[in-house]
DNA sequence: GTATCCATTTATCATAGGATAAATTAGAGC
DNA sequence: GCTCTAATTTATCCTATGATAAATGGATAC
């Protein structure tokens, strides 16, 4: 042996501030892997530190969990989002193909996805909650701009149906399921990610005029036939 | 008191057959609600046994878990789905319609979900093992026949591309979605999913035609410039 | 009616798991 | 270099958990 390396090179002991950090970014990455149930202890080894440390920081493991769903979906979050859908210098079509693009870009990560799932098996809202935002924030006002570039009847003056909503739901599901089978089935997706969302959104704007048109129509007419019912 | 009411109304021993029934549809039910991680103890009583009576029909927890994959996704597939793609007195449309409307409606369920994504989420092969099943037995197919019907080569002169197999995963992955928001995110989708099925595969099948051309189109100029790629 | 079998329960083990209190020691300030 | 604060570890509690062995007792055969 040339030298003695010292028993820690790296510093030993942390600002309580790098060490938070240090444990949120571990907790996310263990949780994601090994589900919500995963134990403090194993999390502490896997970090470097004891278990009782943990506890040092965050005084339960519920709290902690509840900083790895602020960290993961909270800042993830991209509020120019909401303004590139407002921006009419382009299509909605085009608005909302950079749209997807970018928020499954996001949020196609083994994380991500991992722990919404996770946390929606265990009964947490967090998955609810995350998506009435996306629901009301996004698809709300794409549905408006679609409305008003087929030359629909706007939201004010006939309001937007359930069923429009799930129109848009399936094309953002149809996404989405590229990382389900990812990072939840585990499986190979092999496939230029681009391409294959460039595909699925020419479908879905090829299809979404004539079907919108269609259930619009469909509801006047119910309208017409049973003016209490909407 | 009027009379004693006897200690057990309803049968004390079972029979074997019967009580492993008893079992596997608790742990059904049971796993589908707390998890692959729920204990023994809680799944017995649920089912009003004791624990050890578990291990005298299944070895290990593990094993009884294999039983319930099995009851929940090998027996519930049907070898009518396979039939019904394949016949050509419907178009092809018209069979993937029916296909996936009565696919959906039997894994649309609180168990066959739950436990699905449980299992991929805990690192079991089931879903990659289940989706690869669709994907030969129906998506090929059906992608055969949308050539066919498109007047484009058939599978056999160029064969089916990923791209291709992804306009089918997308259209499924959307219907699934609305499963995933009912029974994995616990949201409302309280409109009538017959509806929104039809809508979601009446955009898609506007859509996969022109989408379906200009990739195959694609693909073989790619083919034209450098014949050794395909 | 009694003997026998086997379905079921009681008792128990060994390890894991969240959480807390007390002891230790690194390192900043002077 | 010494002191003292607080970051970190060691020791420990209590309950939960998968699994096994031994004890119990209900029902069928004769």
């Amino acid at each position: 042996m040339l030298a003695d390396i010292p028993k820690r090179t790296i510093k030993y002991r942390l600002s309580p501030a790098e060490r938070e950090r240090q444990i949120v970014s571990g907790a996310i990455a263990f949780f994601a892997e090994v589900g919500l149930d995963g134990q403090t202890r194993e999390l502490a080894n896997r970090i470097g530190i004891t278990q009782p440390l943990l506890y040092r920081y965050f005084p339960s493991k519920e709290l902690l969990l509840e900083r790895v769903y602020e960290e993961v979906y909270d800042k993830r979050w991209k509020p120019e989002w909401e303004a590139l859908i407002a921006d009419r210098s382009l299509s909605i079509g085009e608005r909302f193909r950079r749209f997807e693009k970018d928020y499954q870009r996001t949020i196609m990560t083994y994380d991500w996805l991992r722990i919404f799932f996770s946390a929606g098996l265990k009964g947490t809202d967090l998955p609810a909650r995350y998506l009435s935002r996306v629901r009301s924030l996004i698809f709300t006002p794409v549905l408006a701009e679609l409305r008003r570039e087929l030359g629909l009847p706007s939201p004010e003056v006939l309001p937007l149906s359930a069923q429009e909503f799930e129109l848009i739901f399936g094309i953002h599901g149809a996404l989405l399921y590229v990382g389900i089978r990812k990072f939840i089935y585990n499986m190979d997706v092999s496939t230029d990610q681009e391409l294959v969302f460039d595909a699925e959104i020419d479908a879905f704007l090829t299809g979404v005029g004539p079907v919108m048109r269609r259930l619009i129509a469909e509801q006047q007419a119910r309208a017409r036939i049973d003016p209490k019912k909407t």
